[in-house]
DNA sequence: CGTTTTTGACCTGCGC
DNA sequence: GCGCAGGTCAAAAACG
């Protein structure tokens, strides 16, 4: 069985986790786990030279790896401050937003929304369905006969289910600009958790990593509720929940990637309910932060864009994939590219502000509106630092993915996902990568 | 015995 | 309307 098989996550700072030791010296720290070893044994001059050689080489390498680590560590506090502030900014402009739109409209705001009222008006349509009705879908299942307690208020909320999908219908585009425009143009006094749960939701994160690790660890605390084969991809995904509240309505799923099986690609999506470990908190605000870039840019319409005064962390100008299987607007952190060679979607400030190179995928209709700008060379530093980084050891991706988590060192709350998408090509062997 | 995983059934949305 | 694919549910099994 699955569940016998014993996971061990790479970690490289998983020592500061249990000692509590001082921050600074954790990265440089990092390479003494691999426990070299020497060993003192009489020798002959030229043997003796030869290792003394290949001790050099190997304090150099080590130094080197130090200060690669000191350097990658000033990055993630430097990343995890602008997330931080980031998602400040998000809040308060969402917050702004919400005032504004409780109040009637007047000067450039309403100008603003005049230009959008098209859009508006289709988001309306969509969002008082949605607040009439809960995200729930099936009331009216009839399950294998068993007797459900849903069924008390199936009609009701049946039929209102139906209107939401028929009033989703009259979307000319998909989630994101419902998504968008239910955020800027809240209607008062129908605060909904279905509703807020269900815009939270369709917004996605999807981190891809080199790892042979069945899951990422990031802090959080997933029950696997199914796995099913996808079309086009041998191996299956996975979907978990967060169970560290309940109700919490962020999940995940992982899968590995068809094209490369060392790739690991997990998809957030909600933001959590509840209050999180300083170990899950680097993660969730990463994808937290990214989801709200994505839907803060979105309620910016590619035709006001320039008047809006708001810009997005450029994402806006991100070159974005087009990809039909994604019918959510989705970030997709990429700790795969190489370091050189980059990629289209890296070409953004976003992309620099963040540690990892990303990209955006979003409805296909969006996208034809999306320009591409030239890099800036100077940003793309960061990019290239940390992906050479990455790129240096493969399974160092997984470690980087926990070290983000782990950096604030809090003790971790056991990551009870021993629930693996079936993944027989990859030997679960690197996972117990000399971490003891 | 409580919790988690497995897995087949079911629901929904979408394209044809 | 039908079929397909993605996502979710929940009984049963497995586990600690």
């Amino acid at each position: 069985m699955e569940r016998h098989r014993e996971i061990k996550e790479v970690d490289f700072f998983s020592e500061r986790r249990t000692g509590g030791g001082d921050d600074s010296t954790i990265a440089g720290d990092a390479p003494t786990r691999l426990h070299l070893r020497t060993v003192n044994y009489e020798i002959g001059g030229e043997e003796r030279a030869r290792s003394d050689l290949q001790l050099t080489t190997l304090q150099d390498e080590l130094s080197r790896l130090s200060e690669e680590n000191r350097r990658l560590k000033g990055m993630v506090e430097k990343v995890t401050k602008d997330y931080s502030a980031l998602k400040c900014q998000f809040f308060l402009v969402k917050q702004q937003n919400t005032k504004e739109n409780s109040q009637p409209k007047i000067g450039s705001l309403h100008e603003d929304f005049e230009d959008r009222k098209p859009l508006v008006a289709q988001a309306r349509m969509i969002h008082s369905s949605v607040h009439r009705g809960k995200r729930r879908r099936r009331p009216l299942r009839r399950r294998r006969q068993r007797p459900s307690p849903s069924l008390t208020n199936s009609a009701d909320t049946a039929s209102k289910g139906h209107q939401l999908t028929a009033a989703k219908r009259h979307l000319s585009f998909d989630g994101l600009s419902y998504d968008a425009l239910s955020e800027n143009d809240k209607i008062p006094n129908v605060a909904n958790d279905g509703a807020a749960e269900m815009r939270c939701r369709r917004a996605r994160v999807c981190v891809r990593a080199v790892s042979e690790a069945p899951l990422i660890s990031d802090g959080c605390q997933w029950r696997k509720y199914g796995q099913k084969m996808a079309k086009g991809n041998p191996c299956p995904r996975a979907y978990y929940r967060c169970t560290m509240a309940a109700g919490c309505p962020v999940r995940k799923q992982v899968q590995r990637s068809s094209e490369d099986r060392t790739i690991l690609v997990t998809t957030y999506e909600g933001s959590h309910n509840h209050p999180l470990p300083p170990a899950a908190a680097a993660m969730a605000s990463t994808t937290s932060a990214a989801a709200a870039m994505l839907l803060s840019g979105s309620s910016t319409s590619s035709e006001t864009l320039p008047a809006t005064g708001f810009y997005p962390p450029s994402y806006a100008t991100t070159m974005a994939t087009l990809s039909p299987a994604a019918p959510f607007p989705t970030i997709t952190l990429d700790l795969t590219q190489p370091p050189n060679g980059l990629m289209p979607f890296q070409h953004n400030r976003m992309a620099a502000a963040m540690p990892f190179p990303f990209q955006m995928s979003l409805p296909q209709k969006r996208l034809e509106f999306l320009p591409a700008v030239q890099f800036d060379h100077q940003q793309s530093s960061i990019v290239e630092t940390i992906t050479s980084a990455i790129t240096a050891d493969p399974n160092f991706t997984a470690s980087l993915t926990a070290a983000i988590s782990s950096i604030v060192a809090a003790p971790r709350i056991a990551n009870s996902s021993k629930g693996v998408p079936e993944s027989p090509q990859i030997p679960q062997s690197c996972t117990t990568f000399s971490t003891n």
